[in-house]
DNA sequence: ATCTATTAATAACA
DNA sequence: TTGTTATTAATAGAT
């Protein structure tokens, strides 16, 4: 449904998958509004971009209340399945593995955000100091990527408003000129109009922020200082 | 897309409200399970009917993983619906909700290992490279100490088996001369016994070494250079 | 963002 | 439920 079939498969061109993304997630939302509507059902869907932004529908004013829906129903399913197999000896059992997986787990992690160090061998300290080392590389590789990104959206941002403000800038001139004209015509029956608090107000707001009102709040903060090292991107 | 439109509201027909359901419920796990693939999104989609018969749809292996990320970000608790309900059902909300959490914990270690970035926004990216971070320095610090504490043992132990060595080098030459005097005694009857094997055995090997048969294998390898730094010692 | 050629979804019907 | 078909809706690619 558009020009040419599509693969199931990912869409390699990030911009494509972007814009992809962008559409078909309205038309997912949409239809899952309508057979919401047409079908009387209660519906959630919860989407998260591969950046992580979240997009979520709920037929319902609270979102909660169909997960929770959710949770229970589900919780009963499992427990028919549950109940097929051995009936009660494999929960126990289950259910301790499950514990002692949990336990490892939370061990683990503890250890990865340098707690509880003591019983740890010189050898387990070094394994855990490479592995943190080498973690520590790939995030920060992957982070000057984000950023980077977010530094050429907003230079191409930065130079459209640029342009902007130039045209602005322009009509703001040839207004005053006019406004001049108008003036040295009626000097002789009225007192002179003073010019000068329109320029101080150009002058004294930066072009940035006063094409902000038109383009919405995304450009928040200084031109020279990109947002992210304000606040991060994904609020 | 169909013969005629269709008013977005509730279809008073039974039957067709039941047909269309079945078709458009379709329909939309379809474009959730694209927009996954296509767009390499994370989706979760519940839908009950109106009759309470729950479909479903996760990208994820396991639905579970994407509730809670969502949890996580719309920074809700989750109410919990154990109090008035059976032992039974309790224990299998209980086992759900620890597989929940091995999931999540799971997950975590994988950030922590630097693995499956992509998802992460800046913030979250930022976030983890500074618990890594300090995690870092702490480990650092704890595995310093550990060596610290591990030269000071090995210079105690050091001292201590020099001492013995004089003490048993000492008792070596008083048995030589013993040995000595009886063989002059005996000179005359049998040839004399050489004795150079007993000091050559103890010249060949260190002193550490033929100590280490008493005191076990921990001390491995020179004395100059820290067994740590050859293997590490909890093997 | 907006515009279309196309494909995909589906309402009505069987 | 399942299949067919006439239509509408969604959307891929281009602008």
């Amino acid at each position: 449904m558009g020009r040419g079939r599509v693969q199931l498969k990912r869409i390699e061109n990030k911009i494509n998958r972007q814009v992809t993304f962008s559409k078909r997630r309205s038309g997912l939302l949409k239809k899952a509004h309508e057979i919401s509507v047409l079908c009387d059902a209660e519906v959630a869907l919860i989407v998260f971009s591969t950046k992580g932004k979240l997009f979520e529908y709920s037929s319902d004013p609270c979102m909660e209340r169909i997960l929770e829906r959710y949770e229970r129903y589900s919780y009963t399913e499992r427990q028919l399945v549950a109940n097929d197999q051995s009936p009660n000896e494999n929960w126990v059992l289950e259910h301790a593995k499950l514990k002692a997986r949990v336990e490892v787990l939370q061990k683990n992690q503890r250890n990865y955000m340098g707690e509880e160090l003591d019983g740890l061998s010189l050898k387990e300290l070094q394994s855990l100091e490479q592995q943190l080392d080498s973690a520590l590389k790939h995030i920060r590789s992957r982070k000057n990527q984000v950023m980077y990104e977010s530094i050429s959206a907003l230079q191409k941002k930065d130079k459209a408003l640029q342009e902007h403000n130039n045209l602005l800038a322009k009509k703001i001139k040839e207004k005053e000129k006019e406004l001049a004209q108008e003036e040295l015509q009626n000097s002789m029956e009225v007192a002179p109009i003073e010019t000068q608090p329109l320029e101080s107000m150009i002058a004294g707001r930066s072009l940035q922020e006063s094409c902000n009102e038109e383009t919405g709040a995304e450009t928040r903060g200084s031109a020279i200082l990109p947002p992210w090292m304000v606040r991060p991107i994904n609020e």
